[in-house]
DNA sequence: TTATCGATGGTA
DNA sequence: ACCATCGATAAA
């Protein structure tokens, strides 16, 4: 028997952002840079599902800042929040369609020292060095990756409404977050919302 | 513990 | 003007 790659394929992530945020969790997101290799585990994540969904930036339409969400999938999507930190995402979806996963929370693995915080999706990219240098990266290989790493039981998943989109409408209420319970590293932002098993998502 | 507020700059 | 955030500070 051969081992299962490591390593993604771009048609891990040619499918819709939901789905993709739920395989994320529990997988090994890698930075690598001047030889420093920095690595967690993925416990917390968000699916923007479309141009049509009022929370995701491509639903501005195609400009310099989302075109890397109309491109092929398995790509980075790093962009500058609050004029100050910095969000990661997978691109998803086939290209043409704008889909991505914001990775909201890690479990550091290596190379991240104790007092670092890897809860949220601003202070996961200052520890880990993500910045916009690394937009448009294609996640298999280079500096920037994922890796197939912990499988989590879909029994162990919890879902509820993505944090900080209050301004889109409906869209704000979906169960578009999912995190994996109990887990320290997730955000305690959506604390006091609504919450539900993955299980009963469909 | 929760609530509020300012920092800071790309984007449209 | 707005923002897929964070950290400091205040109040309780």
């Amino acid at each position: 028997m051969t081992p299962l790659p490591r390593r993604f394929s771009p048609s891990a992530f040619r499918k819709p952002a939901l789905e993709v945020a739920r395989l994320l969790l529990g997988q090994k997101l890698v930075r690598e840079e001047a030889g420093v290799r920095r690595a967690g585990l993925i416990v917390e994540t968000e699916a923007y599902v479309g141009a049509h969904d009022l929370a995701c930036h491509a639903s501005k339409g195609n400009t310099p800042r989302t075109r890397v969400l109309f491109g092929p999938p398995g790509r980075s999507y790093v962009y500058l929040i609050y004029g100050m930190y910095h969000c990661f995402n997978v691109v998803t979806e086939p290209e043409g369609t704008a889909a991505a996963v914001l990775v909201r929370g890690l479990a550091p693995l290596e190379g991240i020292d104790a007092s670092v915080r890897t809860d949220g999706p601003g202070r996961l990219c200052r520890a880990l060095g993500i910045t916009r240098a690394d937009n448009e990266l294609d996640l298999r290989g280079g500096r920037l990756y994922l890796e197939r790493a912990a499988p989590v039981r879909d029994s162990d998943v919890l879902s509820g409404p993505r944090i900080g989109v209050d301004y889109a409408g409906e869209w704000a209420q979906k169960p578009y977050r999912l995190w994996i319970k109990d887990n320290p590293f997730v955000s305690r932002a959506g604390r006091a919302f609504p919450e539900r098993p993955w299980s009963a998502q469909g």
